[in-house]
DNA sequence: GTCTATATTCAGATAGAC
DNA sequence: GTCTATCTGAATATAGAC
């Protein structure tokens, strides 16, 4: 691969390998899932040899948690008003630009454990942090709903591409659901 | 299996060991879908051959594609005000007992290239009916959030069973998401 | 440090015995 | 019509050569 490495290290050069079989392995995750990306595959794609990607991460599982770690989401504080705002800004973000990581988890959420856990603990730590400020005897309801809704706009958008959401431009889409999660975070009992 | 049959002739025989073949390939693939879920396995919890599910069904896929076949959604018609109670009661209707067949569907699609077109033409359809009804210009985008919240909100009870989506009565489920159908349904341009 | 060769396991599918 | 035995291919993982 690299010709006379003029300032690269051995060190360094290790460290550029082992991205680019990560990224790669990320792409490939979040496009067919766990089970259907080869270690074969990913070091193919990466320009690497298969024993390589096991010697660096491991396992496959171990590939898969490096590749499907995301930054989780930022936390959520402030009244039941703002958080609306943030809500929707949060989707607004995703819907832009979700990163590789996040849809390499999303994509295998409802066929790997791993996945699942993940995923389900995502939700329950922003359910959480939501129930406590809306304080409403169904709080857990209403928030689990507004995860679920912005879990589902994601997936149709990103991963099943529905016709209309596919390329919409984000700014409309949030406008549309901006009353679905205001009624949802309203404090009113149903 | 089967005592000296009294009553039941070789054909009917073998109809019921086929239904009950599909029956356990339905609960496994809605279960750990598709690529989790083994043809021995299958066999096992039916307690039949492996050979004799492949006789049956010719192959693995067409054994899911048995087993995923769901009824085709309720077609939608009448008015605009109509339009909500419909979608609302479909979506009451599968938060109460989806089909094991529909399940099978939705926890592959997002991995199983079959179920993710399964999934895509199920919501097209309904996202046609719906647009023509509506008849505003961004009517796709409406149908298209419409169909990918029911489904976000159906994954996140039956599949990934969600705190607070998991256990709670339908009715209180469906009062709490009808402002989101109703904005999204309502003729006003944003 | 990188890659080749291979061991091991397990899947779907097939052919043929009872 | 039902089941046993087996073929074939592919995947992860390992051991060792360069």
């Amino acid at each position: 691969m690299a010709g006379p490495a003029s300032h690269t290290s051995r060190a360094e050069q290790r460290r550029q390998t082992e991205a680019r079989i990560l990224a790669t392995a990320r792409q490939l995750f979040s496009e067919h899932g766990y089970d259907r990306t080869t270690i074969r595959a990913v070091a193919r794609a990466a320009k690497v040899n298969p024993g390589l990607v096991m010697h660096y991460f491991g396992s496959k599982e171990q590939l898969f948690t490096q590749a499907s770690a995301a930054t989780p989401d930022e936390p959520i504080s402030g009244t039941p008003e703002q958080l609306t705002e943030q809500l929707l800004a949060t989707l607004h973000d995703k819907l832009t630009h979700e990163p590789t990581a996040t849809l390499a988890m999303l994509r295998s959420m409802l066929t790997h454990p791993d996945a699942t856990e993940g995923v389900r603990a995502s939700l329950s730590r922003q359910q959480e942090q939501l129930s406590d400020i809306l304080s409403a005897d169904d709080a857990l309801l209403r928030t689990g709903l507004t995860g679920a809704i912005s879990l589902g706009v994601v997936i149709g958008r990103h991963l099943l591409q529905l016709d209309g959401l596919r390329d919409a431009p984000p700014d409309q889409i949030i406008e549309l659901l901006r009353p679905c999660f205001e009624s949802l975070t309203a404090s009113g009992d149903s």
